[in-house]
DNA sequence: GTAAAACATATGCAAAGTAATACGTCAACG
DNA sequence: CGTTGACGTATTACTTTGCATATGTTTTAC
């Protein structure tokens, strides 16, 4: 247990990006855990959670999947080789664009992932408590709100920088269909 | 330019830590990229922004650093010695503990960390834009609640397991975006 | 005053991450 | 068709991070 003082003054406070981070950081933390107890890393959990959110079993390019649980391309690739090897996902090529591989979740992931799927719901509801409903709800339409209007624009900022160099944006567009 | 599609369905689209941590990669990502094209990396910018937001030339322990950057103390005690190397940061011992090992910027430090000082706040302005200031206060100040709940309490969850399955608690992201 | 517990930081080694680039595929155009 | 360029994923070489634990230091309990 660590204390912490009213020691931090300055921009770093009142930073808009700090305080999203911290927030983000403190209430995942304790859960991330609970993942580890479960033999899963912070990212296999996010790549699960996600395609056990996917409809019916549909699966999700390697890209988009990147895109939502926050990791780069080369890294999803090799997380998803060692969870394919724990039998948790399932590769698939797809048929119309052979340059797209989708991933799939397995009946044996979706057990693995059912028991944190509850816990996290659970979770959420504590951590939202003392801010009562409507603030929650609040709180997520704005966060909602951020993610909709940031998403796939990555040039916010203009010229601020002296190297102007844009490299690649975001972006996906086709979640791969299923067979 | 791409667009996302409403693909992604489920309970992570409703997960406050999911929302949470997307937002802040979001919003802090394209940061990220400028301040690596100043050769620094995230956790160098964090370490040199906080400890230059200290109330003149303050140190910070590095059990204390480590909380504020959202890393573990043994990631930031080799990260401050990579820092040192470069003369960003001075280690100084303290005399009433010597257990504590305090940090401090250098000059040189805070001569590089300065213009990206500068940039951050733009950056913060221009996010926070579209959303006008009143309802980007209310936002600060629903964080800082956040923070100020769950910093150094670390059992939210009391008793909420009584099987083998759930040592449940919380969490998904838990990323690190920030500063 | 001393042994035991609690702390703060450091270290060794394995795991995970990143950047850069290669490879295969698609699409547009002549 | 064949070429050119964009695209999606995989691979490689290298760096950073994290877990477990060691080391040195103060505090607590007897």
């Amino acid at each position: 247990m660590t204390r912490s003082k009213p020691t931090t003054i300055g921009f770093v406070d009142d930073y808009l990006a700090a305080l999203l981070a911290q927030a983000s950081h403190l209430i995942s933390s304790e859960f991330h855990r609970i993942v580890r107890r479960h033999d899963l890393s912070v990212s296999e959990w996010r790549v699960l959670a996600t395609l056990a959110s996917l409809v019916d079993g549909q699966s999700s390019s390697v890209g988009r999947l990147a895109e939502i649980t926050l990791s780069k391309q080369s890294t999803l690739t090799r997380l998803l080789d060692r969870m394919q090897l724990k039998g948790h996902v399932k590769r698939v090529s797809n048929k119309t664009d052979r340059r797209i591989t989708t991933v799939r979740i397995t009946a044996t992931g979706r057990r693995v992932v059912a028991g944190l799927v509850l816990a996290a719901t659970e979770h959420e509801h504590r951590v939202l408590e003392p801010f009562g409903h409507s603030s929650a709800e609040e709180l997520k339409r704005t966060l909602r709100q951020i993610i909709e209007l940031y998403r796939g624009e990555n040039s916010l900022l203009p010229a601020l920088d002296s190297s102007a160099a844009n490299k690649a944006k975001f972006g996906f567009d086709g979640v791969a269909s299923s067979p």
